[in-house]
DNA sequence: GCAACTATTGAAAGCGCTTTCAAGAAAACG
DNA sequence: CGTTTTCTTGAAAGCGCTTTCAATAGTTGC
């Protein structure tokens, strides 16, 4: 075993030797040097500039690519005034809690960041003068804000400091701003119409916490379609809070203890519903028959709706697209693009299986 | 409603006015020429150094927080050659899969290096190429590993350019390096031994990927207290895959679906125990009962093990502390502590609740 | 054939900070 | 009282890159 380490390192050693040159040159100028050339002409065919010379470019290029010559990014910042670099600060609701969606956009946006050359950078603390430093101290050249609330206070901040960002979300206020956002309102307008059709009259909505800007608008859908149908739904059903297991099972059991129960949920999102089932089960009860639901789907990597024991009917959004489409977007405003141009709401699908039925007529 | 988004911002425009101090700085230069300084005066005043008078540096002080000035991140990083930016690469084992556990890791891990005024600075790709172009560039002064492989060439290729790094885990090989890593092969040493102990013969393991080394020390452990016990444990009942829901049910079925069926699983995570408990269930058998289970607890703030409906025996390790941890061990790393003082393996809780007992004698 | 361009390059001035080196003032020493 | 030390500060030289501005050579126009 010893023996057959020591080999895989030696291994990876050589294979790297091989990929990484023999010469290395540290900056621009002794690689300006090693061409005879200037650092201004290096420079310049490094960064596609049209007034040089096409022979000299590829000159350039190849010396560059040959000597394994790489600009450091300290410098070019400090030159450019550039950082390359968005900032993106943990949603750290409480002390505790990380949203487990957040991975799932946090590599879509990274990933997608790389290819126009800019990195992600992560901060914990969520204060308005974290942004404030971050965008004077010249580490960032743009914010993605996540979990946007009603009224946002970064977004205020930020405005105010005239500072390049696109909120994941929306917000009310009058103050232009660039988002991506799906549509949290309709979507949940179309599962509870869907519900409502079917003859649930009680739903119970185990929605996210109360001041998050998407809570609000799954509420106002879920409104919308009852009053459409000349329904007021009971206060009692509407339940806000994290999305966690723990708090899916704990309102799920509120709402089916109440005297007269829904027959149906709206969850708002996955693990929710995971810790709503188990409520469910405890109880004796089955999805799809006793109990409706329909919950919001992100489309985590590793956890399906699909895949649940009953399948479950969902909206169904997938979070990467919006990291992946907000990568480009925050770079497009960071060139120039303007905001009215970096406002997209996206439509969300409802996906009808099994979960969702209409309510059981023997009841008490 | 139009007038209360309106008087929000008014409000936080208003706070935040009182934060922003009238006068700002923006940069060395004008607040030295602002305290009647040079620039080096100020500037050691402002990093500490002790050559500079007490009085001087209150007075440097003072004035850098009235001024509100920062020093820019660039500047200083090409001056001093820090970043003062740790890096970290997703982990995107396939293309679409988002290990939920990382964002608890980096969570923690981003919120402690704030205290040493370090930066994460997140990358997508997984090459060597990748770790080589940002050590060189100077973007980051250390990188943290996650999930290696037993032989992992990023820690070849991080040896070879002698760039400071930290394993979250351990490999196999003969270079040093710092690490931090959970006592693998004991928790599930001990998880196999409590369930031997209680009179299964046929343990079920629901690994992790194959390749990766927590996986295998895993395994180690599960076969040490089998051989303690003179027990082979059949190959059909070890399985390796992703953590998923999905892979969860997946190998969970097929364990039970053996002819001789395992009467316990030992699972690798949380997310692959829903998965298991859903397989489990569909088939009409009780955890706890029918089936034993202990599953490694990586303490996930949203998914809890104390909450399943059979509250779960567990390994458990915070996955949040590795991050803590590690965010000191990788400061300190490239501040000069030596290797040998960065490697640390705490050990594991086991912790028995509901989801383990004997199995059932009757079996035909 | 000379003025007026165009194409291409180099010199040099920053970007905003840190840090070495030298210098002046004050304090301590003999 | 002259000399050595100790404190404290400033001037200036980078860090490695970009970019303005000037300069040269080569073209074009009339």
């Amino acid at each position: 075993m010893a023996w057959k380490a020591l080999s895989m390192i030696a291994y990876f050693a050589a294979k790297w030797d091989s990929w990484r040159k023999e010469d290395v040159v540290a900056n621009l100028k002794s690689l300006a040097e090693h061409l005879g050339l200037s650092q201004a002409t290096v420079s310049r065919a490094l960064n596609n500039y049209s007034t040089v010379n096409q022979e000299t470019r590829a000159k350039v290029l190849e010396a560059a690519k040959k000597l394994n010559y790489r600009p450091n990014s300290s410098a070019r910042r400090l030159a450019t005034g550039r950082a390359d670099a968005i900032g993106i600060v943990l949603p750290h609701q409480d002390d505790l809690l990380v949203d487990p969606h957040f991975a799932d956009f946090l590599a879509a946006l990274t990933k997608k960041l790389a290819t126009y050359d800019n990195d992600v950078v992560l901060t914990a603390t969520d204060t308005p003068q974290t942004y404030q430093r971050f965008a004077e101290i010249g580490k960032v050249d743009g914010f993605v804000i996540s979990a946007p609330k009603a009224h946002d206070e970064r977004i205020a901040v930020l405005s105010k400091l005239n500072f390049p960002f696109i909120v994941h979300g929306r917000c009310e206020t009058d103050l232009p701003y660039g988002f991506f956002d799906i549509d949290n309102e309709g979507a949940f307008y179309d599962a509870t119409k869907l519900l409502l059709q079917l003859g649930h009259t009680r739903i119970g909505l185990i929605n996210g916490a109360a001041d998050l800007m998407f809570a609000k608008q799954r509420l106002d859908g879920y409104n919308r379609a009852h009053k459409e149908f000349g329904i007021k739904p009971a206060l009692e059903l509407i339940h806000h809070d994290h999305m966690t297991e723990e708090y899916g099972y704990r309102h799920a059991q509120a709402l089916l203890d109440l005297d007269d129960r829904p027959t149906a949920f709206l969850c708002s999102s996955t693990l929710v519903t995971v810790g709503a089932q188990r409520r469910i089960r405890e109880m004796g009860l089955e999805i799809g028959k006793d109990i409706s639901i329909i919950t919001h789907d992100d489309g985590l990597s590793s956890l399906k709706t699909e895949n649940f024991s009953v399948a479950l009917t969902v909206t169904r959004a997938p979070i990467r697209d919006a990291g992946t489409q907000i990568a480009k977007m925050v770079v497009d405003l960071v060139r120039g693009t303007p905001i009215e141009q970096l406002q997209k709401v996206v439509p969300v699908d409802l996906i009808v299986r099994t979960s969702t039925s209409a309510p059981r007529r023997s009841r008490s």
